[in-house]
DNA sequence: TATATTGTTACACC
DNA sequence: TGGTGTAACAATAT
């Protein structure tokens, strides 16, 4: 699943390869992955790429600009002008819903397995407008995101139970299902934890392992348990490090107890029942 | 062949 | 209003 570290993976290689070239074609298969009048951008000029919790922001010359989610199996993938025809024909499949060639003969792959990520093209002003709409928190990693904060955010969420609070991405933008597992894990806290049980300490632990979990997973590149991939098509490492994602049955890496899944909102928490209370 | 799974969102309901 | 609960989305594994 794309999350902030995913995605910030996706912003920092994309950056590198497509900024200051134009899109010269664009076509796609699927209507409801494309909202918004696409024919606009042909010829326009790539100006920058950047991130806002899960989303990934293209500006464009002339006031346009694109927007991708990725939602669970979204993939965003850089093909080379020249690339050899079986490494294309890898990365150009049945689940390739869209395709932005370039000015250059590289091309820009949107794949997605369950169709459910989208490109929107906007303005500028509608994309504040769409963005401001979603009302997300602050970035974990910004400088706005202190200590300080987060108590204080914690503070108008009593009731909320811990781990959905984590997801939640008008408390705070880009955490989602393996991250708020890690995080948790790493804070000894029970997912189904409240708020208003947590101790100091606990708040303190689950603070350090937002910022620790988030900038290791960034620098491996991302999670790569199921089909999120690198726009160079590679997987992150991330996989290899985490604890309890997707760990249902295997022993904890600490107590060596069994690692437990429960069900909360309808969604699967991995937690270990020795470590975390 | 039917069902559970998966993150997000839309929507009903209080 | 906000918070909660649930269905829907699509393809896949079992």
């Amino acid at each position: 699943m794309p999350e902030l570290p995913e995605v910030q993976t996706i912003v920092s290689e994309l950056k590198n390869e497509i900024v200051g070239k134009k899109i010269a074609e664009v076509n796609y298969n699927l209507p409801k992955m494309v909202v918004g009048d696409i024919k606009k951008i042909i010829g326009a000029k790539i100006a920058s790429v950047s991130r806002r919790a899960k989303i990934i922001i293209v500006k464009l010359g002339g006031g346009l600009n694109l927007l991708f989610h990725l939602k669970m199996t979204g993939q965003l993938i850089y093909l080379p002008a020249g690339k050899d025809k079986t490494k294309v024909g890898e990365r150009i499949n049945k689940y390739t819903h869209v395709i932005f060639k370039l000015s250059d003969g590289s091309r820009l792959l949107f794949n997605d397995l369950r169709q459910f990520g989208w490109v929107k093209i906007f303005g500028t002003e509608d994309l504040k407008k769409a963005i401001n709409k979603e009302k997300y928190g602050p970035e974990p990693l910004s400088k706005e995101f202190t200590l300080a904060k987060f108590q204080q955010m914690l503070a108008q969420k009593p009731n909320a139970k811990i781990k959905p609070l984590l997801m939640d991405q008008s408390f705070i933008a880009g955490i989602g299902n393996i991250y708020s597992d890690e995080i948790l894990y790493f804070a000894k806290v029970h997912p189904l934890k409240k708020v208003k049980d947590l101790n100091q300490k606990d708040i303190e632990k689950i603070y350090e392992g937002i910022l620790k979990i988030l900038r290791a997973a960034i620098l491996a590149k991302g999670t790569s348990i199921d089909t999120y991939r690198r726009t160079t098509g590679e997987k992150g490492t991330y996989a290899l490090k985490r604890q309890v994602y997707q760990r249902k049955g295997l022993p904890c890496y600490h107590c060596q107890g069994k690692v437990q899944t429960v069900k909360i909102g309808g969604r699967t928490a991995h937690f270990c029942p020795g470590c975390q209370k």
